[in-house]
DNA sequence: GCTGACAATATTGTTGACAATATTGTTGGA
DNA sequence: TCCAACAATATTGTCAACAATATTGTCAGC
């Protein structure tokens, strides 16, 4: 039995580990980042959590200011919208290049996926549905074969992870995504990249739009 | 008399100088970083290149192993194709965003920068013309209105940066290059936002496709 | 001459102590 | 009570010494 004595964190997991409590609101914006809590919580040591507070920064997650150390940025709603221009702009040209060249083993998982979620709109478990929805749009951009923006989409997506989760819990909204969901996919399996790229934006832009009704009165 | 006595750099600094660097090929892909040497030329301290390395290394710019410290990244054919492949998207969406809502201000500097390069087509001026291309894409990008897409685009840029001039050598690649801008500028003067992305995309498709030609058998 | 083992050097990784600054607490007076 | 000045504490920034590892140099043996 090993398992008391695991060596410490390594400077990238001390990020993902900051990273993951800022995805889910664990960290809350504006909420200071304070270098002892980290390393009691992480056990790691003082010049990784430091390093991880920068790289962090890097991502432009946090910000430092000299002395007062890192805080958890806030991303308003014109940043939030700026964001989901580039997912449309990122997202519509991988659904493009996936009708063009998926594998079928990424065809097969994407219908996969399309089964759960169909099920999910059965049960009306729009939390489910959402992780699922993630997965979906995953596997879309995995089967472009674009790892460059693969990489850009996974952290334009940190700052509005909850966001992604929000829009579900509306039934209508929740039926109208599937709907768009079942309509790209025939989109992508018949290997049609322009209709699919369109198809993808649209269902982007929609779902900004869902999203800006229910949270202006929050933002404004 | 108080030049002698500047204040040592600090480790966005030094991510900078060294930046900067890489980007114009004073370091070459796979070169080793030693943190001495860094120290030496920028008089930062040690904390400051270390953390500096570790900036650029959350960028991708250069990569870090354990006990052999960072070393300049290599990019190859295919992640340039792909890099390319993002351009595009981004590029284009920025392009339908400023036919949209670019001010005048915008518009004018534009059509003075479209002036010179003109200019430069017919001073036969490839290298000039070069600078003055990226100036060209990012006042369209700035006039775009969107801050998160400017920042993914610098960083995209960095690792193309060479190539980006490499083509306007080729006397055609740059009066066909100059005839694309053109027409695009009348578009997005025009406000023709969906006419104005697909000129964009074509352009920077173009760009890749002479791009791929001359440099082919360097990566093959 | 070549190879493998060993020593010497160079380079990076880690830690802890200390300095600089911010934040909080306290006190005395109007 | 409130406020300003000061003291105490908390937090971050910096640096240098040391440890761990890689790289290079040397040399005996074949």
């Amino acid at each position: 039995m090993d398992g008391m004595e695991k060596r410490a964190p390594t400077g990238v997991e001390v990020a993902d580990w900051v990273r993951n409590r800022i995805r889910n609101g664990r960290f809350s914006p504006g909420q200071r980042l304070v270098e002892v809590d980290i390393i009691r919580q992480t056990g790691a040591s003082r010049s990784k959590v430091r390093e991880a507070l920068q790289r962090l920064e890097g991502e432009g997650l946090v910000q430092i200011e000299e002395f007062r150390g890192a805080s958890v940025k806030s991303t308003g709603l014109e940043e939030v919208a700026q964001i989901y221009r580039a997912r449309i702009a990122l997202e519509g040209i991988c659904a493009g290049d996936f009708a063009r060249n998926a594998s079928d083993e990424d065809k097969r998982q994407l219908c996969a996926v399309q089964d759960q979620l169909d099920q999910c709109v059965l049960d009306r478990a729009p939390d489910r549905f959402g992780r699922l929805n993630l997965e979906w749009h995953r596997i879309i951009v995995q089967g472009s074969g674009n790892m460059v923006i693969a990489e850009l989409l996974k952290r334009l997506n940190v700052p509005i992870h909850r966001l992604l989760f929000e829009s579900f819990y509306d039934e209508s909204r929740l039926r109208t995504a599937n709907a768009d969901h079942k309509k790209m996919l025939a989109l992508l399996l018949a290997g049609d990249a322009e209709g699919a790229e369109a198809a993808m934006r649209g269902h982007i832009a929609d779902g900004f739009e869902t999203l800006s009704k229910i949270e202006s009165e929050f933002y404004g």
